[in-house]
DNA sequence: GACATTTCAGTAAT
DNA sequence: CATTACTGAAATGT
């Protein structure tokens, strides 16, 4: 994103636009009766109840669909947040025979998923589209055929490997579906872009969150599948879906410099690095005579590197040496990987170079894209064991952006070994947060955004009212997956919405979070935007659209950054806000907010929260009023319940769209004003993306 | 928390 | 062409 992004674009362009923010003091005499009672503006009557609902929760219900309104396709509030069925797990027992979806290649532990029978999806799939069911039925049998042969080995391995009942046929297909992935053309397939990558990467973490929470449910039963991560990208690749498939030399288009993954299988689907295991990944060039194998790139692990302080060198050892079975050592060879590098440096050829990093908060690791690499030198040295272990000296090509060397810089931020340039103040927040966040100003000389409150949470003069009380659940050790007596599983459709590491699992239109009458402890997976900040932000100064946000840490897709806080005001008084540089800390939800899975949709009119909500940060906030509007977001809001017994308060969660690597600005879609509003105060944009509407609000 | 074990896939080479 | 060989990482258990 550093290359097109805001921080980059031509100078001249930045000149020709306002500001997005207008930090000009204003003080208008917002009255301090401005927080009024919700419940005035009848929160609950544009949406009628349409099915049955778990009692006490009818009324908050109106964005979710049931079972019962997806198989009649009752019109019921078009259900913005979740075109693909959340709950699209077969019931167990309900799986039939079938054949496994293993791939040709030699025999393995199959999971016996259902292919052919569209069984509980056919409605789903004629509701959405016509060409679904032909496309699945034609792949179906397609495989059926060519694997024909095969299959009475297979079934004979299954009759050892317990029942899977997830039909995952069904649902990569419904994902495809919601993601216009279907029909994905030769061409995009051979040579990506910026947003079919982006594209790529989201299906495949939908489906690998997917597969993940449907093991979590099935209590860790034998049978289940231990590699979601793999998984996933092998039920993608086998459609066909990925980007940059013909191997090249290079970069590859719609992968930038700096862009992060988290799995070795993300770098594999968008056609960064092909082996899902290797280090090196090679093809063969017909040169003139004879054939030469050249090195694209390669994934350094990290445990090698012995260059000292120089980010812009890397020493890599060459493949093999070592048996798999025994871990006995022999010499490397010449060969294969090793002989492309060797290659490689001959010919003077760029290679990528992806940095695997350990992840702090996993026992994963973090792949950083640090750009192209010549191979400037190559050697053999003899290791502890005696063996022959080949060397390459690999050294950045100029002239690209920071990737690798940024996130050394800013772990010596967290040491304390140097110091962030520009900092105006350590911790704007005073201690409020569970994190610092830095002030930062290191592009003029301008002290600081307007004076307000620091607060960490919104402040509600109300709460909601609910008709009927609502059950907190008895989890005393905290809410645990599979769980099925816990309440408040059963009102998150059966899933707890978040992993341990705060990041949300799946699209979900409402989030039920434990509350005050709930059993568990603040520790609970399913109180995660209660326990604060998880990333290290500051607030900077950006070059053309006043303060905004960023972070330290990388964030994963998904990922909790913060929440919304402030003064919860009267939805029906919102229109005393909007005024000229009054309304630029002013979080709105009953704006026209565009589908997350389907961005080339015309903006669904129906909103987004179950009722009206209405913050203003301009007295009082916390770090999300400094976050700016993009139309190509990175970050996108969530509507968070936490009821307890007759009180509903509605919070505003923050998640990261996809993966944001450190010091990326962090954006998200402010959304637009409806017709009937005025539309003469719309902001010109300028965020620089090329699906930019030129405007917002 | 470091270490050990288990389990998983793409693709070049044969 | 079908099959094998070659390549570690991610999750889980100790």
């Amino acid at each position: 994103m550093e290359q097109g992004g805001p921080e980059s674009i031509d100078k001249s362009k930045i000149l020709e636009v306002k500001p997005l923010r207008c930090l000009s003091p204003v003080f208008t005499s917002a009255s301090g009766s401005s927080v009024s009672n919700p419940q005035a503006s009848s929160p609950f009557h544009c949406v009628p109840p349409g099915g049955p609902f778990p009692p006490g929760l009818a009324p908050i219900y109106p964005f979710m669909r049931s079972n019962e309104s997806q198989r009649t396709g009752q019109p019921y509030g078009n259900d913005i947040a979740s075109p693909v069925p959340l709950n699209a797990f077969r019931t167990p027992g309900s799986a039939k025979g079938g054949m496994g979806r293993g791939k040709r290649g030699r025999p393995r532990k199959v999971p016996v998923g259902v292919v052919g029978d569209s069984g509980g999806y056919s409605d789903l799939m004629n509701q959405s589209d016509q060409n679904v069911s032909g496309y699945d039925v034609h792949e179906t049998d397609a495989e059926d055929a060519s694997n024909s042969g095969k299959r009475k080995t297979r079934l004979q391995k299954r009759q050892s490997v317990p029942i899977s009942d997830f039909d995952e046929v069904g649902v990569v297909n419904s994902l495809l579906t919601s993601f216009k992935l279907m029909e994905l053309d030769i061409a995009k397939n051979d040579f990506g872009d910026r947003e079919l990558v982006d594209r790529v990467l989201l299906v495949y973490d939908l489906l690998r969150k997917k597969i993940m929470l449907h093991d979590e449910s099935r209590d860790s039963l034998p049978g289940v599948t231990r590699r979601p991560d793999l998984k996933a990208g092998n039920l993608l690749m086998s459609k066909g879906i990925r980007t940059n498939n013909t191997k090249k030399i290079g970069h590859v288009p719609g992968v930038e410099v700096g862009d992060i993954f988290f799995f070795r299988m993300e770098l594999c689907v968008v056609g960064l690095h092909a082996p899902t295991m290797a280090g090196i990944d090679y093809m063969t060039v017909k040169a003139s005579a004879d054939e030469d194998p050249v090195a694209l790139s390669i994934v350094s692990s990290g445990g090698y590197e012995d260059d000292g302080e120089d980010g812009d060198v890397l020493i890599y050892s060459g493949q093999g040496g070592v048996q798999r079975r025994d871990g006995l050592m022999f010499d490397q060879k010449l060969e294969r990987g090793n002989l492309a590098l060797e290659k490689s440096m001959q010919r003077g050829n760029e290679v990528r170079v992806i940095r695997g990093l350990k992840d702090i908060n996993t026992t994963g690791k973090i792949y950083v894209y640090d750009g192209l690499y010549k191979i400037q030198d190559s050697w053999a040295e003899t290791n502890k064991t005696g063996c022959n272990v080949f060397k390459y000296k690999l050294v950045r090509v100029p002239g690209q952006p920071e990737a690798f060397t940024l996130w050394k810089l800013i772990q010596r931020w967290k040491d304390g070994i140097a110091s962030r340039t520009g900092v105006i103040l350590p911790d704007l927040t005073s201690g409020a947060e569970s994190l610092p966040v830095s002030l930062v100003n290191d592009v003029d000389d301008e002290k600081g955004p307007d004076y307000f409150t620091y607060i960490p949470t919104p402040k509600y003069a109300k709460p909601y009212v609910l008709p009927e009380p609502s059950l907190g659940c008895q989890c005393n050790g905290g809410c645990q997956p599979g769980d099925v007596r816990c309440s408040c599983i059963q009102k998150n459709m059966g899933c707890l919405p978040y992993n341990p590491l705060a990041v949300l699992m799946k699209y979900q239109s409402l989030i039920h979070e434990c509350g005050k009458t709930c059993a568990c402890p603040s520790t609970c997976r399913n109180r995660m935007t209660q326990v604060g900040l998880k990333v290290r932000l500051e607030v900077f100064k950006t070059k053309n659209r006043g303060w905004g946000l960023r972070s330290w840490d990388p964030i994963r897709g998904g990922g909790f950054i913060c929440e919304y806080a402030g003064q919860v005001i009267d939805a029906s008084k919102v229109g005393e806000f909007e005024s000229e540089n009054e309304d630029a800390y002013i979080f709105d939800s009953t704006r026209i907010f565009e589908s997350l899975e389907d961005p080339q949709q015309n903006p669904n009119e129906s909103p987004k929260a179950p009722f009206p909500l209405v913050i203003n940060a301009k007295l009082e906030g916390n770090v999300a009023r400094f976050m700016n509007h993009s139309c190509s977001p990175n970050v996108y809001w969530q509507p968070v319940l936490r009821a307890s017994d007759n009180e509903a308060y509605l919070h505003v969660g923050f998640f990261a769209i996809k993966h944001i690597r450190p010091m990326q600005e962090l954006t998200f879609d402010y959304g637009v004003l409806p017709a009937h509003r005025a539309q003469q105060r719309r902001k010109k944009c300028s965020c620089g993306s090329v699906k930019c509407r030129g405007y917002f609000y």
